[in-house]
DNA sequence: GAAAGAATATGACCTTAATCATATTTACGC
DNA sequence: GCGTAAATATGATTAAGGTCATATTCTTTC
């Protein structure tokens, strides 16, 4: 139960906690499903993830979800604005009950301007996120579901494990779903396939692989 | 014939030539078609467009080409390995007869470390190509043909023209194809039907709205 | 451990864009 | 201006994934 999570994790944690604090930062806690900022709003705040899970999305017209970014610990999000000042380019949710630390625009500048090292930090992490952007684009662009998923799956795993022992699943299919582009059902028929010709493990509707 | 191109520029000249010069960068022209480098590769330059247009795009199996950046004059391209070390995610292909700068790896470093400036500027980069990717993941994964072309256009018009005079689209049907993960069919058809409901114009096959 | 709510599963049918084939128009070199 | 290559155009057919409906399994909570 209290099993330490495979968390998928681009990067590093972005700012070291007690740096953040000394320049001003403050703790909030997020109840799961709460928003955190809006696509769209104005930018007053860096935001680091301390612990939970935050998704960084755009909704459509019909409520549905893509998720550009599953944030996980110690992870920036909303970071975009305050480096271009255009508004946010996608939704914060709470995927669960979290604690984020928040920083206000004015300190976040000085931070950055005050450390080569901290503005490196934030430039790596631009860069692995552009990395992966070119890869889901690529991938939705141009493969069916089966390596859309795959190469997810793929993914997840180099960023989660150390070695190749089994892995569990961290995301619902919606959510996989949600990653692709694709539907619930699409996504569902697609990993039973690959169950079926064994290259993954479904045990009790988990994804193992 | 030599009217001023209304290119498509998501970025201002990155670092500006002189600077370049004096951290020791050379001119290299290209030919149309020419591979500056590929992806998988390990870098060693710095890469800017000074003339021309460079297309920097996954080539898959099949030799389909996916378009991740149209780079115009005066952008970089090519910097993500500087950054992290990483291979090429991408190919960098002469659109037309070119010229580039280029500096190599550890001028470049030193050149960044040098100046705030410089470094932001990078950031600042970095920070558009990934509110475009936003942009373009949420098109591709949620909107049908007609609204991709017609988003993507708007996104062209938008970087590209000054009020809403009439611009004349500088990319073919197939590129607009591998920027879109459509077929060139399909775009054809979509930019008909656009042209028939008075969306935009036609003339000649080429594109003006 | 029963009930409720998520999440996963599965079948039937339909729509959309891909595919393939071929024609026409436009641009370009000499 | 003629010939060739590239780009655009258009029809017919197909297949892949979406949609909708419903069932089953898993998880959580009291």
């Amino acid at each position: 139960m209290s099993q330490k999570k495979p968390y998928m994790t681009i990067a590093k944690p972005t700012v070291e906690e007690d740096i953040l604090l000394s320049w001003g930062a403050a703790y909030k806690k997020v109840n799961k499903g709460d928003i955190i900022f809006m696509e769209g709003g104005q930018s007053c705040f860096y935001y680091q993830l301390v612990k939970g899970r935050v998704r960084w999305v755009n909704i459509n017209e019909d409520g549905r979800e893509f998720i550009q970014v599953m944030i996980e610990e110690g992870e920036s999000f909303g970071e975009l604005p305050l480096f271009d000042e255009m508004p946010y380019a996608a939704t914060a949710i709470a995927d669960e009950d979290s604690i984020v630390l928040r920083l206000c625009k004015s300190h976040f500048h000085q931070m950055v301007r005050s450390s080569y090292d901290i503005h490196f930090n934030f430039t790596r992490l631009l860069v692995e996120r552009l990395r992966f952007k070119f890869l889901t684009l690529k991938e939705i662009a141009y493969n069916n579901p089966e390596q859309r998923i795959s190469n997810l799956l793929r993914y997840y795993k180099r960023n989660t494990s150390i070695g190749d022992k089994l892995v569990k699943l961290q995301y619902t299919r919606q959510q996989i779903a949600d990653m692709t582009g694709l539907r619930v059902e699409t996504v569902i028929r697609t990993i039973r396939n690959l169950h079926e010709r064994g290259a993954l493990k479904i045990q009790r509707g988990k994804v193992f692989f």
